[in-house]
DNA sequence: TGTACATCAGTGAACGCGCGTTCACTGATGTAC
DNA sequence: TGTACATCAGTGAACGCGCGTTCACTGATGTAC
């Protein structure tokens, strides 16, 4: 079920997912085969089947390991941001701006995110994995679903609005963002997203005057 | 080239494009067989070759019709939108509430983008077919920018925003807000992604009180 | 009105390839005593 | 230190099925004269 740390890096199968999750997200689920992932690797197929009983559990391995990682990107992020300003809001809109600066660096944009992929094959997948990729989404609602209570608490909202939706709005807008810089082909569009919903949260908790002020 | 228009219905053709769209939506295109289609639909695979030189046809016609279908939606909402406000920001407004509750009715949420579904698969795709896609994104982004621009003449906006990137966050709280309702199972997260977008806008070009004001 | 031909909307059979999966096996390394 | 056994990380061959595509053909309807 949890997957093992295992001492040694078993670098074939990080191989295998890593080959696997650029095929995946460019062609989608169905459309990977098993035999153009031993090849770009190099293994026999047999050497596959070692490491993943099934296709099904290379996309949960996938899944898990895109999540864990996605998780530690977060983590990092908003401890640093919570070292530049203790002020909640102040933290949440420089959380934002490392984000959006993170996925400016990366040259032909966003990879694509792993769990849309996921959605948009669902009757390809066990509830197993739909239920992990809902997990996942409701963990990011639950990370900034905190740090929004934390600054409601103290800034005053200009508008009322669920802290549910606006956390889940996060998850939106960078998915949505993902789709926007590859169809149009603009590594620039999802850290503007990204921006114009750090705006949004900005100009809710703002004072009249638009400056953020504490209480 | 131009889909022309048969003075028949084509019902088959239709037929095999609808249960292509459902499947593709829910599996992706790869996964999706033409075998499958012709089960549902009830022709030979011959018929299915008849309507469409090869599969990428199909893909082709798809999209030309999800986008089709999508503009005809676009144009009368807004039209019922500007007959019951002549106030452009109103109007606007009034249009995404209409929107959101459009999607609300919808009883197993929305089904899915093609957009969105062709950009998670480009690499089965010809360049063709992307482009096409690109120019959709590129359409709704010049809708919605009409619609802030004519917002922006009239209405001080309280922070400086690109009207493109804000445009564009249309498509992207909608394409993640569908991404939402698909993983959490839950048909109003489309809905209420739709009216914080509403909320931003509203927000963005009120009055200091909060309330919007005419110029 | 009759006849010839064209077009429309398909059918049926066959093709070769690549897919995911299984099975029996293997050589290198680790562990127990 | 030597020996026996277990585990790890695979190999190689074979399987049967379903895939997208092609080809020659067909019966019903439309059009020209």
């Amino acid at each position: 079920m949890s997957d093992t740390k295992a001492p040694k890096p078993a670098a074939t199968r990080d191989q295998i997912l890593d080959v696997a999750q650029e095929a995946i997200l460019a062609k989608g689920f169905g459309a990977t085969s098993i035999e153009e992932l031993i090849a770009a690797v190099g293994i026999s197929k047999s050497g596959f089947f070692y490491h993943f009983r099934d296709k099904g559990e290379l996309a949960k391995a996938l899944l898990h390991r895109y999540i864990a990682e996605d998780d530690e990107i977060f983590d990092q992020i908003f401890a640093r941001a919570d070292q530049l300003s203790e002020d909640p809001l102040h933290s949440f809109l420089i959380a934002l701006k490392i984000l959006a600066e993170t996925f400016s660096d990366l040259p032909n944009g966003h990879p694509g995110c792993i769990v849309a992929s996921v959605c948009y094959h669902e009757r390809l997948f066990s509830n197993e994995v739909l239920e992990i990729n809902k997990r996942a989404v409701l963990g990011w609602r639950r990370r900034f679903k905190a740090r929004l209570e934390r600054i409601a608490r103290i800034y005053p909202s200009r508008i009322d609005v669920d802290l549910d939706s606006l956390a889940d709005m996060f998850s939106g807008v960078t998915d949505g963002g993902i789709i926007l810089t590859r169809t149009l082909k603009d590594a620039g569009a999802l850290p503007k997203q990204i921006m114009l919903y750090r705006d949004f949260v900005r100009l809710m908790f703002s004072a009249p005057d638009g400056a953020p002020a504490p209480k």
